[in-house]
DNA sequence: CCAAAAGTGTTCTATGTACACCCATGC
DNA sequence: GCATGGGTGTACATAGAACACTTTTGG
């Protein structure tokens, strides 16, 4: 491949961005951060946080970067989600979407947030009307999350660094959908050695509820070892 | 966003390319395809099957007509993999790689070849050295193949039409690198309901095997419901 | 003492795993 | 008749699911 190729090929007039689906989790509900879209192309519509790729920098880097304003000096935890190449989603130009899921940790939300640009917080189940189908791009984010949340630990990127096991219990039934039974969880999580008491309690109405923390030590994926079926 | 930050972000200098890691089985062995790389800039290296992105098609179709010509008339699984941008890749482009994996069936290989591009099948055990990162593709499709395996029926993409319970319990075999019990892989196969019995039999050393068909109304995937851990 | 949430074990069921022999064909 | 791969069932171990009561605190 020249540079020659290169010119035949693809370098004019397509516009390579960023998108982060951002989620946090407050008063169990799961939220997605927003900004207002183009008022005159889009209008009344949001968008994801995005930003023009930078081939100075990695593609990670890049969609740290898209959501620094917004995460403080917290470390969203970030992953890279799919790529979306379809024309049509904006009237004048190609674009092409690299997009990036991540999970903001519960302390870091209620912590520093600038009001110098326009962003909200959308619980999922009331979402405003989306811009360049950045509705699929939270759908799937949504599906890989609570995929990933049944083999892996991401679950602790959304709390605080101490949890009680309630709260912990609360994070995933909120991701996904659904109860979960009390006395099994507990057994599993603490079987699985990925989290550790601490000293501290958590105080509020009843009985105070000890908290744990993450053990960075963690392993913190197990193999599905189902074979299919 | 306006046309005006688009032109301020990255329309320029960064060649966006699709590649697709294809993968095939051939007695009894996983092979990818593989063709020269440019002599100047990689000398003795090779590359994956690659071509430049067109914002006139969809992702997926940009990437299936990366692997048209070895192909056939076959249609190959495809899947997106992932998106590199890191840069270093290559000595005076800025890269931008989105990569899709693709697995081929098995009597598609052996059809049409046409030799007028220069490509080769290395099994996966004997690669070449490999320009751009490439070796790190092939490395990620496989775990996500060898993934992908144990929750749905991509399996049987890599087979022909019809296959006996040998052939298919071999792909299994190769393709994760351990040996599985007979009598459990026939049960659960056949429990899952995903192939039917045909009248055609396989003819060789031994006794003669029943062939098998996937069926196309198979549900393809089961959940993981693992609750970490 | 009452409300509210934390904490704790056992039984049953389903799923996964280990394992050895007979069968049908070609030579 | 023998070599080769095809085909079959059972017993045991492990993991998941269902289930109810006691404990500790604040008001």
């Amino acid at each position: 491949m020249t540079d020659a190729a290169a010119k035949a090929g693809s370098t004019t007039s397509i516009y390579i961005e960023l998108r982060v689906v951002l989620f946090s989790l407050r008063d169990n509900r799961l939220f997605v951060l927003l900004t207002p879209a183009d008022e005159q192309l889009f209008p009344g519509a949001w968008e994801l946080p995005g930003c023009p790729f930078s081939s100075r920098e990695s593609l990670e880097k890049n969609a740290s970067q898209c959501i620094a304003p917004f995460t403080g000096q917290h470390e969203a935890y970030l992953e890279q989600l799919y790529s979306y190449g379809d024309s049509g989603r904006h009237p004048s130009l190609d674009l092409l979407s690299i997009v990036y899921f991540a999970l903001l940790s519960a302390d870091a939300l209620s912590s520093g947030r600038p009001a110098d640009v326009d962003v909200r917080w959308f619980p999922l189940d009331q979402l405003p009307p989306l811009a360049m189908k950045h509705g699929d791009f939270i759908e799937y984010a949504l599906r890989r999350l609570r995929y990933k949340l049944e083999y892996s630990a991401v679950g602790f990127e959304l709390l605080p660094e101490y949890f009680s096991l309630s709260e912990l219990q609360h994070t995933y039934e909120v991701v996904l959908g659904e109860k979960l039974d009390k006395r099994n969880f507990r057994r599993r999580i603490l079987q699985a050695n990925v989290i550790e008491p601490t000293q501290q309690y958590r105080l509020g109405e009843g009985r105070p509820a000890r908290l744990y923390r993450y053990r960075p030590d963690a392993v913190a994926e197990v193999k599905a070892r189902r074979l299919f079926p």
